[in-house]
DNA sequence: TTGTAAGCGTTATCAC
DNA sequence: GTGATAACGCTTACAA
């Protein structure tokens, strides 16, 4: 304070307030002020209340780059996702960056629009910034992905599907297990006649796997399956109405359909209506995903919700306890195997 | 690598191949390595094949943190919006992140919900990885927040609303245009006793300003206004249907309506509907918004689309000519004042 | 074109 | 409980 103010920069700098011009002003050293923020029961009151006066008064806002090079470790979470703006992952990831910064940690996120190159190069910048913890999605990554998760010695979580054989830790849910779910409640309504209406999208694994639960719930009740796959890469609004239109004319024509995601649904839907039959008397309609327009479409549609948000915020509390931040043995589910929800609306 | 393999580490490290150990292996300076991952130009075909091998042997990854640290200038911009899994901002975010990574910038995201305690505390965070810019959404902050993005030495972008007399650089679009665009529309359309539905958040400020515009252009027009305002903070898709059935039963009943959104309209919708109104003939509906199930619904909702992913992109362009990652006088469009699109579906 | 030296702002280590 | 000192891995400044 009473020296001259600095003549020229002797280089850089961004200019800021730092760690050694509180210790200054509050007339510490600069590991106390560092001791005030990361482990503020270990300086005694009398220098903490000195020490908070220099930050309050000079307006210090402690670099965390800097922080993070001295500690290898910064406060910072990179995610990869599929894609943000999707009805899909949007509270998966509200969740997760919620969760994180509760506990001071802020999200690094990029999405990969499910191709692997691209995966590949966020994962490789989020490792520059040495991250506490990575979150990819799914378990389909390149070769050098895989090796580069492998070897940063980072915490990585994959979440979506459940994959217990891997060595990642895994938040998420089964797809099997909804097509398991979907058949059976139509079973137990009474339905016989059950069809599948696979996804346009030719990359959909997922979607695959439910189809898969609901053959072998048919198999078990000794049901004959009918799996009915749209065009190719046909929109999936269009994908809807098309199946919609040729399992009305099957014969003998389906009581009930199950649609591999809620899109296709709301496009059989409107197909159906427009074509005059009365839902879901004469057809009952199935979707999964809960899209925010489920409950707005006449009827509305019964679908099954992804645990979505449970699995943002179950993947932060898993990375957090792995960083110490909570404890490992805190109210944190135990399990991270999660559940579909059944949500019964008008249209099953 | 005919050294003895490090006893134990000097002191910490994540442990991971240095800029250093690749000068080593390619028998160049650290210096000239760094230049080739930011300067390619200036490294010599030579050395660059050499570093380039050497690179590829030890798998290395550039430190981001240390880089930062040294230059004082982070490839990270931060990133503040109200939330994420709304179907309002999301696209702005994915083309936003999108565009960044594009040319090498990482996102930092957090979302605010509309609280200012929040949105400060997100900025005091990102400024501590002094990043290379911070966009926040419109121009409510407080005073901290204010000053901190002032003092900040980091371009600063505000999105969303475009309030031109504000400091900051914005990139948005004017609310009054979307009621003046509404209700000109409808007027085009022959309708003459047109009603406006006000949000039931009563901190949506700016579906006021859509208000005003459709207030406006009814003045003009010299017709009657007509405001309905639902109970306070019920649900949106619950306060549409209170309005559509008090609006019903008005005298002289309305010809059509303009609702503050689409959740608004979509429950107007379905109300309407139940209620055995023939829609649009008995009453034309619009949104604001363009959600998802807009063109799901039946009829369709005909509504004004925000430009959000624009937004996003353009807010990213300005970002990165600001910081001369692109060409200042490139592709961008000149001016940051974009217009929502008027949608016309079934609803009018 | 390439290299040397210093320093970015913090935290780990070790001593008091 | 508190402090001096040396890293952390990179880039700026300057020299060759």
């Amino acid at each position: 304070m009473s020296q001259a103010k600095e003549p020229t920069r002797k280089r850089r700098s961004a200019g800021r307030v730092t760690l050694n011009e509180v210790a200054r002003a509050a007339d510490v050293s600069a590991i106390s002020v560092s001791r005030y923020f990361n482990q503020p029961e270990q300086v005694s009151p009398p220098l903490r209340e000195r020490i908070e006066a220099a930050v309050q008064a000079l307006g210090y806002v402690p670099n965390l780059v800097a922080g993070g090079l001295a500690s290898a470790r910064g406060r910072i979470v990179g995610m990869v996702i599929p894609n943000i703006s999707g009805p899909i992952f949007a509270h998966t990831i509200e969740a997760f960056s919620d969760t994180l910064s509760r506990h001071g940690y802020q999200l690094l996120l990029a999405s990969s629009y499910f191709d692997e190159a691209q995966e590949e190069s966020a994962v490789r910048a989020f490792l520059g910034w040495s991250p506490a913890a990575l979150v990819v999605t799914s378990h389909f990554h390149s070769p050098a992905t895989e090796k580069m998760l492998a070897e940063a010695d980072v915490p990585v979580v994959e979440i979506w599907d459940y994959r217990p054989e891997r060595a990642p830790l895994q938040v998420g849910f089964l797809h099997h297990q909804v097509g398991v779910q979907a058949c059976r409640y139509l079973l137990e309504q009474g339905h016989r006649r059950i069809a599948f209406v696979q996804n346009s999208a030719p990359g959909d694994f997922s979607a695959l796997e439910r189809r898969d639960g609901y053959l072998e719930v048919l198999a078990e009740a000794g049901l004959e399956p009918c799996v009915f796959a749209p065009a190719a890469d046909c929109a999936p609004f269009e994908a809807g109405k098309q199946a919609m239109v040729a399992l009305m004319q099957a014969e003998p024509r389906p009581q009930a359909i199950i649609f591999a995601n809620d899109n296709l649904a709301a496009g059989a839907l409107l197909a159906g209506q427009r074509a005059g039959l009365k839902l879901p008397d004469d057809m009952a309609i199935m979707g999964f995903g809960d899209y925010p327009f489920a409950d707005m479409l006449l009827p509305s549609l019964t679908t099954l919700r992804p645990p979505s948000r449970e699995i943002g915020e179950l993947a932060a509390l898993r990375v957090l306890q792995h960083l110490g931040a909570i404890a490992a043995d805190g109210e944190v589910p135990r399990l991270n195997l999660l559940a579909c929800q059944l949500v019964v609306r008008e249209s099953a």
